[in-house]
RNA sequence: GGGCGGAUGGCGAAAUGGCAGACGCAGCGGACUUAAAAUCCGCCGGGGAAACCCAUGUGGGUUCGACUCCCACUCCGCCCA
């Protein structure tokens, strides 16, 4: 096992523990991490998901995510950029001081004592960090520049302050945006969400709906998590109308997409908590609907929406006009309309409509068809058309297909003041007022005279108060509301007695903008400067988790772009290039045979401690790149781990055995001396293997990198065997140990720091210029071609590399299998892949 | 319900439309050892004596040739509702 370390007899173990120690040490003297910005170089920009420290530390899981960006930092470093690699703290929010509630602590105490502990595992397991540059959200030398952007929304009116009915978390204690709302229930406990009446501060992300949807095409993201964005924005582009209620004074407006369905309207739907809807239905119906009405309340929307349910509505006794033939529609209400989207109403034409269709169907209520389906024989519709069509019975736009129906339909609602085109977004403004302490306090306050008045830039920061109660009154009202000394201030602008705001701001504030602080993490007198911020952004590439889909990583583009439009930078996207690492699992403790995802609250967590001391950091490194593709999820195996580390010990022993084989000038003979066919062979497969790490070091394929490694460390432990143990210097051995040595680099860098040495070489791998490949050397001179007769496998041949296409055809025709199949028959096709394939196809 | 992924040996997986299972784990056999561990060598999808045949979730299709492309379906995962 990797826990016994013998340093003597034939089959020593490399000394982890120690070799680890001493690198790390080294690295940290030399500081040869901190970011260079030397001229001549390119920028390379590597960053992670801004982790908020928890008391639980990095599980092996975490490690996941900081791996692979540390392996491409260093790639990148060895390719001669400038590499900027960063790491702080999203230490303000809820996680933070949820946790710290929790263990009924402070969050001021907790917060550093949770990010010692985090530096030091990501130190033990050796991420090539810039502490220089270590950054806290928590700490008032950041926050106060929080605090400036809340100002500098405030100020192009992107920050206001409405009442409106928010999401409530009643753990928590504190409204949660949108984003923050998983099925129903909040993202840090779970608690279901209730809707509480609040003044709330809002980001005005709406505005920028349209860029933050087009943009998507401009960066280089899974396509997956571009496609969550654009359905998080949501747009729908269609027509708004009104609909005047029969013997009302009153309009009901309705939005749809399919304006040209309009003339097949054969009733209306109002949400049942429409406001509306008390004042429409009639008496006798009365009762009836407002039953409907509190039976519908207690069915979440998720079950509202579903196709699975009989749609089921109640009759309010009003009619509705529709305003392109004056027809009158009875207007239903009904659950499977829902308040929150469009306006609550919508305009029913079942023969177009899946779901109109099924309610028509229990209501009995006419189907008339306005868009004929191709064919179509002029009989009801046994289901709902809702593909293309020509229109009918549809007035003067009969004939026309639907598509440039809805245009003219649109037009002409527009010319007569019907309705007007309008273009919805799903997207709703960014609650960003948490009633908490543990963040940046909104830097306003409330003055009777002046209203809401923004702190003066040059007061910044408002600083959180200490105190030693923290938890939320509970009342909606934000724990700094209790305390006089913080609310109790004057005006800035009048001078006279004015109330500070007490609410703080989201994590998602403070998230927002630390990538432009790395550039320039120390500066006193702006959150960056240009320059700097210019010299460095975009980030070329970042890493974490899908789960930040349309939090974090929208809200962090949105905050990008009103920096564009106030002149603080000049590009619009933040993160050039994202990745998304899948998750680590780990057995459920309590059902073995299932696997869940590695977390402390199921107990069952692995720690990179625990891996580093028993098989070393370098083979924790090698196996979370080898387990599996780096997006897939994959199941932690310890089995697994000791495989890298038996590699890891095999590439020691290769090198560390044979002293005298590695000479340090192979460069001046190695290719010149005849080569055996070994030889020849093992120069091919170290040039194949550079091409090939570097391709996949540059496309994610780590595991496909690593394993690559291993085919070249195979076919050096072949050669050796076949030179009898190699006890004599051999340059083309050495090409393959120092190339070798130079691809592990960036996995197992302190391995392959430790071997550099030890083959005599100066200063450290991270330095060392990554190896190019030499075509010519990687050219393979014979080639396996396979023969097939049908497309059936029969024969495998070696051929020269380069026989032309005929060669091969004639080859194949020579071939005996192909002779004794093809007699009596004909030979129809011959299709050649040249260094590949022949296929004879003979019928 | 909608969107997006995925399904390949006992396990993790690999394969520009061209030799399915590289690489590793586990397992089996052997060498070394008093013995074990470690290490090294060999075997390792199924069937068949062999020629060969079958096999990449299921069923179709396109193609000289399909894990790969297209259609339908089943199951699983993630996200949204």
């Amino acid at each position: 096992m990797g826990s016994e370390q013998t340093t003597t007899g034939a089959h020593a173990k490399y000394s982890f523990r120690d070799i680890e120690r001493k690198w790390q040490d080294a690295w940290k003297k030399a500081d040869i991490f901190r970011a260079s910005e030397e001229e001549g170089r390119g920028k390379f920009y590597g960053l992670d998901f801004f982790p908020y420290p928890s008391g639980d530390g990095l599980s092996v899981g975490h490690c996941r995510n900081y791996i692979p960006t540390d392996v491409f930092c260093r790639y990148r470093h060895m390719r001669g950029d400038n590499v900027l690699h960063p790491m702080g703290w999203d230490a303000f929010g809820l996680p933070a001081e949820n946790e710290a509630l929790r263990r009924k602590s402070h969050p001021r105490e907790t917060v550093p004592k949770y990010i010692a502990n985090y530096k030091r595992q990501m130190d033990l397991i050796g991420l090539s960090y810039d502490w220089s540059r270590e950054v806290n959200s928590s700490s008032p030398d950041y926050y106060r520049w929080t605090q400036w952007f809340f100002l500098l929304l405030h100020k192009h009116a992107l920050a206001y302050r409405s009442f409106a009915p928010a999401n409530w978390c009643p753990s928590c204690s504190t409204v949660l945006a949108n984003e923050e709302v998983e099925h129903g229930g909040c993202w840090r406990c779970g608690s279901e969400i209730e809707k509480k009446d609040l003044p709330q501060w809002f980001f005005k992300i709406t505005d920028y709906a349209e860029r933050l949807l087009n943009d998507l095409d401009t960066v280089d993201w899974p396509e997956s998590i571009k496609m969550m964005q654009r359905n998080w924005i949501g747009k729908s582009v269609g027509v708004e109308f009104d609909m005047p209620i029969r013997g009302h004074d009153v309009k009901m407006r309705v939005f749809t997409t399919r304006v040209d369905t309009v003339f097949g309207m054969s009733f209306a739907v109002i949400a049942p908590e429409h406001p509306l809807v008390g004042e429409i239905t009639v008496a006798d119906r009365r009762a009836e609907v407002e039953s409907y009405v509190r039976a519908s309340r207690r069915i979440s929307e998720i079950d509202r929406l579903s196709t699975e349910r009989e749609r089921t509505g109640c009759f309010t006794g009003a009619y509705a006009v529709n305003p392109v033939n004056g027809q009158e529609v009875p207007v239903f209400i009904a659950d499977y309309v829902l308040l929150s989207y469009g306006t609550g109403a919508i305009m029913a034409v079942p023969a177009h409509d899946t779901r109109d269709y099924d309610f028509a169907q229990n209501y009995n209520l006419p189907v008339p068809v306005v868009i004929a389906p191709a064919g179509w024989d002029g009989q009801p519709l046994p289901e709902a058309h809702t593909g293309p069509g020509t229109m009918v019975n549809a007035g003067q736009f009969d004939g026309l297909p639907n598509d440039r129906g809805a245009e003219a339909i649109a037009g002409w609602m527009e010319e007569h003041g019907i309705g007007r085109r309008q273009t919805n977004y799903r997207l709703r403004d960014w609650l960003i007022s948490r009633q908490r302490y543990w963040g940046a306090p909104i830097p306003i306050v409330h003055c009777e005279k002046c209203g809401e008045v923004p702190v003066p830039e040059d007061q910044l920061p408002v600083l959180l108060p200490e105190v030693d109660n923290y938890e939320p009154p509970g009342d909606g009202r934000s724990p700094l509301a209790t305390i006089p000394q913080f609310v109790d201030t004057v005006c800035p602008t009048c001078g006279g007695k004015a109330a500070r705001e007490t609410d703080t701001m989201g994590g998602f504030a403070c998230s927002s903008w630390y990538f432009l602080r790395y550039a320039d993490p120390h500066n006193a007198a702006a959150p960056f400067d240009r320059a700097k911020a210019e010299k460095w952004l975009p980030v070329d590439l970042y890493v974490g988790g899908a789960e930040h889909a349309v939090m974090h990583l929208l809200y962090a583009r949105f905050w990008t772009k009103v920096m564009y439009d106030a002149g603080l930078i000049s590009f619009t996207e933040p993160f050039a290039r994202l990745k998304n690492q899948g998750m680590l699992l780990a057995p459920d403790p309590n059902d073995p045979s299932t696997m869940v995802k590695m977390s402390k609250s199921k107990f069952n967590v692995v720690t990179p401690d625990e891996m580093a001391e028993k098989y070393g950091a370098d083979a924790l490194r090698v196996y979370e790149l080898f387990v599996a593709p780096f997006e897939d999820t994959v199941p932690w195996s310890e089995d697994g781990i000791n495989g890298a580390w038996r590699f890891l010990n095999r590439v020691h022993r290769v090198i560390a055995d044979r002293p005298v084989a590695f000479v340090a000038d192979w460069r001046r003979t190695v290719r010149e001396e005849t080569l055996s066919d070994e030889a020849k062979s093992l120069a091919r497969k170290t040039h194949q293997t550079v091409a090939k790490v570097t391709s996949d070091i540059e496309e994610f394929g780590f595991n496909t990198a690593v394993s690559a490694l291993m085919e070249l460390l195979n076919e050096i432990y072949d050669f050796v065997q076949a030179k009898d143990g190699l006890d004599f210097p051999c340059p083309v051995f050495s090409e393959a140990v120092e190339y070798l040595i130079l691809l592990l680099a960036p996995i197992a860098p302190h391995l392959a720091d430790e071997l550099w040495t030890l083959t005599g070489h100066e200063g450290f791998t991270y330095s060392a210029p990554w190896p190019e490949f030499d075509p010519e050397v990687a050219k393979a001179d014979v080639v396996t071609l396979v023969l097939q007769i049908n497309g059936k496998v029969r024969d495998r041949l070696s051929i020269p590399a380069d026989t032309s296409a005929a060669d091969i055809e004639r080859i194949a025709r020579e071939n005996e299998k192909v002779i004794a199949a093809a007699a009596g028959k004909t030979i129809r096709k011959v299709i050649t892949v040249p260094g590949r394939l022949v296929n004879v196809v003979i019928g």
